[in-house]
DNA sequence: TTGGAATGTCAACAAGACTGACGTAAAATA
DNA sequence: TATTTTACGTCAGTCTTGTTGACATTCCAA
């Protein structure tokens, strides 16, 4: 696409390229969920109740089902986290006035300042890479991960970005 | 906040920026791991027994304490994991020449074969993902990703290269 | 009115991480 | 030589997060 295939390297195509890749997923991703993790400790909440909390927070009113697409779980997974995360009054439920089987999920108030909490650090760590990379670096790294998704991911992905 | 200090506008480092690449990395991990995942399950080992794998793969020759290092989990973790990998005989022990103490990990023929095939399975889509990318893309992926990592798993990921 | 969708819940299970404690062999050091 | 440290293994118990399967309730829509 951007080069010509007449003679022209293709060096990132070679496997030892792919492995340093595939390295570099493996430890990025443990930095990138490091500080939440600490944080969520002192909570006694895990990595589940992180992602529900984000994306609550992302799509205010989401019902279970939605919610249930975006993480790619089974419904009793998420249960078992949505039902702490509704006790502890992090998470507030509305029965949906149109469909009133539908459960509507918001953050409360709480919900929302821990949620703060742990974006900030998550976005902290985000923050400085990307500066460390710059502009050109940040457009490259979305449109390898964006081509790594499965194609549900994302379309999910980009429905994100339009809501 | 973030705005242009020198007329530069850092757009890449707003706030919906960041978030984008908080959700991209999370959908994206997901693929990067389908692939193998979907392999292991047919045998009964899970990522696990992918990471000892990869890496073992990696640094032939290996001893316990540094793959620990590596994979940052506790030894009681990595040795259930090994022992399966060495009663199917996955992996081959050797007691050091020079310190008896340690033991040499490395993967049998029946080892490097399974290795190859996830490792086949996870370049595939990294391949396609760099491919539809382009060269720039995927040095901005891979800076942006080292930026991410603590600074530990920073040095081992440069010494995977030398090594 | 009936089928199916949206949701919740109970039970059981497994992988994979953790801590803590203990044991053994071998190397390093005082 | 005696002691301590290192490398490794293992037993036991716990936790989170995922799974399947089964069943109940509510309620929309054909």
């Amino acid at each position: 696409m951007q080069n010509d295939r007449t003679g022209e390297s293709l060096l990132f195509l070679t496997d030892e390229q792919l492995r340093q890749g595939i390295e570099a997923m493996f430890f990025a991703y443990r930095g990138f969920t490091a500080d939440p993790d600490r944080i969520l400790e002192k909570y006694n909440y895990g990595r589940a109740h992180h992602r529900a909390m984000h994306f609550i927070n992302r799509v205010p009113g989401t019902n279970v089902n939605n919610l249930l697409k975006i993480l790619g779980v089974t419904k009793q997974s998420l249960n078992r986290v949505l039902r702490t995360l509704i006790q502890d009054e992090l998470v507030n439920l509305k029965i949906g006035t149109k469909d009133r089987r539908e459960r509507h999920l918001y953050l409360t108030d709480k919900g929302k300042s821990l949620e703060k909490q742990l974006s900030t650090a998550q976005s902290h760590r985000m923050r400085e890479a990307y500066r460390q990379a710059g502009p050109d670096a940040v457009a490259g790294f979305k449109q390898v991960l964006e081509a790594m998704m499965d194609p549900k991911s994302q379309v999910t992905y980009k429905k994100l970005r339009v809501s």
